[in-house]
DNA sequence: TCCACTATTTATCAATTGAAAAATAAGCTG
DNA sequence: CAGCTTATTTTTCAATTGATAAATAGTGGA
């Protein structure tokens, strides 16, 4: 508003990152139903700008989920979900280390939600990653270590391990969304769900062998 | 639409209720970014008599709030968790079952979802009030039945009952928010997830101990 | 230096929104 | 049945919304 006589003046492709980049942002603090014109203003450009740049908001909208969701899982970590020149445990810690460094973030969690309650497919899609590339890899690795891998796992066993990690990812909502005070690490939490993982991974398995 | 000669007239408070039970679902639904004349129209009314029972959209929406969360707490599960005639896997057992009927509900999920990113104190509240009910109370009992509750629960203890509440809750949130195909049945989740915060409830306490 | 291209702004629209004011009618009391 | 109370509807408003069209001004190339 203060320098209305400066034209900022970008290229395309440039410009257009950054309309999303700070979109991510911008719906994550304010939420979706927010208007266009509050967005322009936090990127101090005008209104019809945008549709310059997206047909409609909702394609700026779902060009900022796909931002969020396809850009944060490293290739790596797949890698690393199968070394089994380390334990599953120290894995499990470093994997979740770092994951929960990415998603803990203000951003990614609010947009998670908030697309969830909007009812888009992209949630449906991240969910079946997770379950397919972390929950079903990890069971899989505990029952090797365990050598009671003679069987594939099971749904109710892929089923715990949902239950672990929803608990860490509630760990981050509580943090994050409704700002409870935590007073434990975030080290201690994933330690101590990767030992109920795989103790009770374990127990569930040799009880179904019986 | 089809009959707007017939004018059902109500009673203040009955019709009061009415409102606030319906707004209830259809906010769930619809979100609470949705208008009151969509609202009005749900309600079979027109849209300014919602402004004869509620000052503003915000102050119906709180009272939406206060409808979901205050009125499902049981009393009796207070006395259920510290009944020590049963086991604490019973209490557990019993109570998650019955939390988890009146929860796993769309509207209460969505609303709680919701109202936790519109950052409403109510939230916190909500989670102040299950900690003091809920986890400290289980964590307590758990440590007095395996005779090793000389000293209180640590906030690292605490921490990891609402590892394994969340756990359950997500599984909630997949099954309602997410409409993911769960093929594993709710007492099965609940029962692992028992076992799993006792026994690694008292892992910790007794790694501590040392 | 001038011109053409296009990134950006200004001006504007129609639809929707929360909300208030005025008109109407249901139903109780005498 | 008359009359009063008030629950409900009709009408209306100003603000905000997503989106479009026209005007303007940077910038690179001939």
């Amino acid at each position: 508003m203060s320098d209305k006589s400066v034209r900022q003046r970008l290229p395309y492709d440039e410009r257009r990152e950054q309309f999303v980049e700070k979109a991510v942002q911008f719906f994550a603090r304010e939420g979706f139903e927010s208007s266009t014109r509050d967005l322009a203003r936090s990127l101090g450009v005008t209104q019809p700008l945008l549709y310059r740049y997206f047909p409609s908001k909702e394609d700026l909208i779902r060009e900022v989920y796909e931002a969020v969701y396809l850009q944060r899982w490293r290739d790596e970590w797949n890698d690393l979900l199968i070394d089994r020149s380390k334990s599953v445990t120290d894995r499990l810690n470093l994997f979740y280390t770092q994951y929960t460094d990415v998603i803990f973030r203000d951003d990614w969690m609010r947009i998670f939600l908030f697309s969830g309650l909007k009812g888009i497919g992209l949630n449906r899609e991240y969910l079946l990653f997770i379950r397919q590339n972390l929950i079903e890899v990890i069971t899989r690795e505990i029952l090797a270590e365990h050598h009671v891998d003679q069987m594939p796992p099971s749904d109710d066993e892929i089923e715990f391990g949902w239950t672990i990690h929803g608990g860490i990812f509630y760990y981050g909502v509580r943090l994050l969304i409704y700002n409870m005070a935590v007073h434990t690490d975030k080290s201690f939490v994933i330690e101590n769900s990767i030992q109920a993982w795989t103790h009770q991974l374990v127990a569930i398995r040799k009880h179904n062998l019986i």
